[in-house]
DNA sequence: CTGTTAGCGCCTTCAA
DNA sequence: TTGAAGGCGCTAACAG
């Protein structure tokens, strides 16, 4: 069941010399000779040493290690935003951890209490959409240990965040619709918990506006990302004695199970109804009719999150900066619209 | 820059106790008072106390974290089979660090040596496609550090493995385009490194020989995945003198990308050319025509990955098995067929 | 250039 | 029921 682990001590032994010049060896300090470096190198080499950054970690008080704390895995956004922060993170020398809150504040926390056990340098954040608490966050504040939001961010603190232009975006979008005479645009909202279902509500708010068209309530549908429901909503639209002519849905995840609905009923898309989306997934391109969209620099949301998590890291906390940092997104107009 | 951490000593001094005493408490030992107990654990709550694990494991030479190496994070495949493993994980109380090989032999070594380092207790990997030489992995055997593969294997090593019936699923799938009176088959394979290839390739060939069908060498191109190479291939293969009437790739995203190149040229699936994929990515279903395909459970694939090596994590390294799990696919047919 | 010492935060003996 | 001491593997002083 144990097993023997080669340390320092091993090769100092073996070696007759004293642990901390074998230390000084491995970490690259200059004052040793050249022969007993070569022979620590090599004898380290023979034996597979491995540092164990365990030890070095407790040693520093400092883990080299970020976590990244996610709602949810389904689309292919959180896995891509991940990927552009695990790039920055390891170029800037620092292990990842993953965390999952599945949507659920419980998680969210348990999530976040063995992020703090296991020593995390830094915590990157994306909240799920029943988060209305944030006391399991303050306390990596108070303990000194930077976090940084994207995406799904808390407004009410002060830290780093790293977002689209939500409301340009939405915005964009609804204004596409109604460039195609798209007269009763409905919207499939997020939940008002989360910052960007307000702003893209705002975005397509203003929208409407901006054009003199009336803007109808019961074409505002917000709900809580589960997609089992977007059929009833879908449904309940298309009941309407004056139906919607478009929907301008909060995700991409969304508007695809609408469009998918709806062509299921026999409606023409984009003829009988339009359809537009948010995020640009990978399969939104590849659907038929392909989705019109508002495209995110995901990758690089997970660069710039992780960077200015480093950037926070490398900072004494007197100096803590909170920079919002707002992504540019592009509409792509495809045949749904 | 440095933070203060709130250790046991913080708390046992505050309390005027030793520190094993409080650490008696916070380890749940049964043999004390009920008083200093409560009052530990108020004052540790009060305090935001947090274990640190990172001592912890030092001491128990036990980090309670596996790592996982996957090649690539482009199809939705790899970040599902992550999913399932964590969720096996994290109920199993172990943490998981990822690693991302980009397809690179090198890649591949350095994440080896980053989880040595960090004291994995266990490592779940699936292979780059260059990977040719083990002695990275070799040294987790030697170390006593249990190994177990998934999907990409190497099939030398004697440790768990989990893989689907590729065979199995590369078989059905070519007979039901037989039984769809295909007679040029041609088979976009996977580079012969990797086992996958091999066994998908050996059914495609086993699938026409029971049925009587010439093999044509001229239609088997073994490619690197590339997925931008994909063009050329079903280019070539269409310019033929007799081009194939139907396609059977080695996965989806190759089958996706062979199916928008055919239609572009204008010729109709399933009609003039069938495609077939596998694998089942959550796109395949999406695109038009939907795209028939071999199923994997990908999930199930993680959860039994990580609890295998578990297992293995558990078993004194005399006892360790080297069970191969194969898990059953399905052909699911869809329009491209 | 090399060795000695102390200690990161914790838990597990052993002794009281 | 509690306390004291030792050590996990490593590095950073402080000495020679």
């Amino acid at each position: 069941m144990k097993r023997h682990q080669i340390t320092i001590v091993d090769i100092a032994q073996k070696l007759n010399l004293s642990k901390s010049t074998v230390s000084r060896v491995l970490t690259g300090h200059p004052s040793v000779s050249e022969k007993t470096r070569k022979a620590v190198l090599e004898l380290a080499d023979q034996l597979d040493y491995s540092r164990n950054m365990l030890s070095i970690s407790l040693l520093n008080k400092k883990s080299n290690t970020i976590g990244i704390i996610v709602p949810e895995f389904i689309s292919s956004y959180f896995p891509q935003v991940i990927m552009g922060a695990q790039e920055v993170a390891a170029q800037e020398g620092y292990n990842v951890i993953i965390g999952h809150s599945n949507e659920t504040y419980e998680t969210e926390v348990a999530n976040t209490k063995l992020m703090l056990a296991n020593q995390v340098d830094g915590l990157l954040i994306s909240i799920t959409k029943e988060t209305r608490n944030f006391d399991h966050l303050k306390v990596f504040e108070r303990k000194g240990i930077p976090i940084v939001f994207f995406n799904r961010v808390c407004e009410d603190m002060n830290v780093p965040k790293v977002v689209v232009d939500d409301y340009e975006g939405a915005f964009r979008a609804v204004e596409h619709l109604i460039k195609r005479k798209k007269k009763r645009i409905a919207h499939l909202a997020g939940p008002d918990t989360l910052s960007i279902s307000v702003k893209r509500l705002r975005g397509y708010r203003d929208a409407l506006k901006k054009y003199n068209i009336p803007i109808d309530e019961e074409l505002i549908i917000p709900y809580d990302l589960t997609i089992a429901k977007v059929k009833i909503y879908v449904n309940h639209l298309l009941r309407l004695d004056n139906p919607p002519d478009a929907i301008f849905a909060i995700n991409d995840p969304t508007a695809i199970e609408a469009l998918q609905i709806v062509k299921k009923k026999g409606l023409q898309v984009p003829r009988d109804i339009a359809i537009v989306g948010f995020s640009n997934d990978n399969i939104s391109g590849l659907i038929e009719p392909a989705l019109t969209t508002v495209s995110q620099p995901v990758r690089e949301m997970g660069n710039t999150a992780a960077q200015l998590l480093v950037d926070q890291i490398n900072r004494d906390i007197s100096e803590w900066k909170s920079i919002i940092r707002v992504l540019k997104t592009e509409l792509i107009v495809r045949k749904s619209s």
